[in-house]
DNA sequence: CTTGACCTTGACGCAGCGTCAACCCTGCAT
DNA sequence: ATGCAGGGTTGACGCTGCGTCAAGGTCAAG
């Protein structure tokens, strides 16, 4: 008769994992010697051993005994299976190397390429940093919500960036990046972003939007990203819609 | 100002995810409004997005605070790693697929191919089941026991088969399996068995045992499966050993 | 008698949430 | 005013397969 640690070392397992098996009602409890030990005969290292061998090969602990007296069409159905759930868990697994490997830094992230590159010719032409971040934020929400918009967006924001009033506009955020309380310069922003719309309702772009962004409530998520930039955001906004326009990241007309 | 059922569905999370987020500090527990709802803001959207996209990638959530805001370097040094894992999990998921692929039957579970080429012959010469089910377990304990000495033991069970008289044996044995209570059968099987261990013990059989199983404990072990087989084995170890041989796994010269 | 190596039960911990339970808020139709 | 549906809130257990204390009792040897 064997002890706990005997029939665990016999059969290549913990002692452990043998309470266990009994907690689970995988390996009958034997009986007790006097002082309360368990005490097991040779037939319960072959069951161990047995239960090992399928553990071993990734059998679910609850399937086991279900295939320990299993008929051998049973065993082979049941085996199959057990091989195709490891089969999705391999694949999954791959799944996530082939998106770690796509991940990037950790700036890029959940940026789709496109974006990284427009954000990239934003930063070449002048814009300040706060903007740029703020800016791939609003396209990582953008990307999550609808991705597969991003590209056609994308292509239009740098297709943008030939026009030099858009580069200007750029620039004149720049140099104000760290003053913004400069009203005077807020009003030339405002007037020339107050142009670029009217240049862009006359090209038809604006009318565009609304089948990109048809989602009212998302909007107004993309223009909070906006105002959290900087307080005088409200001001520019203010004097955006004093000519004519309201919104943000939808662009309305609203006066003359 | 978002929900948490909001915020969940933008970044493409369960509402359950978020609280577990929250609960294990990798997202910021939010103001709440006058009626104790958590009231989300953009960013927290951005936020979860990105914790969203390492998670699917497989980074356990205890690294992912540390990767969200780390160095490119860091970055990049952590995803190697966390590769790594992965492929670890793969491999082993793929040694679980060949294990699998290599269980055979329920009848065969755990028992070396060696062995069931042997438990084969027995069968075809007429070994009663139960005999032969019994040998399966011994082979099971000793194959998970000595892995190394099975194949060399099992071709010298198979070569001892080629003996008329080993043969015989079994076929005497087959033929009480109904019936162990006659004692003239009994009688005539232990003088078949001395006289093979004669053979054996001429032959120098006897002496390359010890180099197989030098474990007396597991030797006890071994032999106590014999007894199960049934209570008149008992009977037959008391003839043998009249002839002058003790034990039974391992046979020992006892007498004249 | 002590020591060390075993054995006993009981219970928490892990990873990442899913899934009740039991109760509160809100807005809309009746 | 009321009822109902569809939100929200905390709290707690469940899953997988054991590892790892904790706080003891037992056994063989020196």
């Amino acid at each position: 008769m064997l002890t706990i640690g005997q029939l665990a070392s016999y059969a290549g397992v913990t002692i452990r994992a043998v309470r266990h098996y009994h907690q689970i009602g995988l390996l009958r409890e034997p009986e007790r010697d006097p002082s309360g030990y368990r005490s097991y005969d040779a037939a319960a290292v072959v069951r161990l051993i047995r239960i090992r061998t399928l553990a071993e090969a990734g059998v679910p602990l609850a399937r086991v005994s279900e295939l320990l007296d299993a008929a051998p069409e049973t065993f082979a159905a049941a085996t199959t299976e057990i091989d195709q759930r490891l089969r999705t868990q391999i694949r999954e697994l791959q799944e996530h190397r082939r998106r770690i490997a796509r991940l990037g830094c950790s700036d890029s992230l959940a940026v789709p390429a496109e974006v990284v590159d427009y954000l990239d010719r934003l930063r070449a032409i002048g814009a300040p940093a706060a903007l740029v971040d703020n800016e791939r934020d609003a396209w990582i929400l953008m990307a999550a919500r609808w991705p597969q918009v991003i590209p056609e967006l994308m292509a239009d924001k740098v297709a943008q960036l030939a026009n030099p009033k858009v580069v200007e506009l750029y620039q004149l955020i720049g140099r104000i990046a760290d003053d913004w309380t400069d009203d005077e310069r807020l009003r030339e922003i405002a007037d020339l972003m107050s142009e670029l719309f009217e240049q862009a309702a006359a090209s038809g772009e604006l009318d565009r939007q609304d089948e990109f962004i048809p989602d009212t409530a998302f909007v107004h998520l993309m223009d909070s990203f906006a105002n959290a930039v900087h307080p005088a955001v409200a001001r520019l906004r203010e004097l955006v819609a004093e000519r004519g326009w309201t919104g943000w990241t939808r662009i309305e007309r609203s006066g003359p």
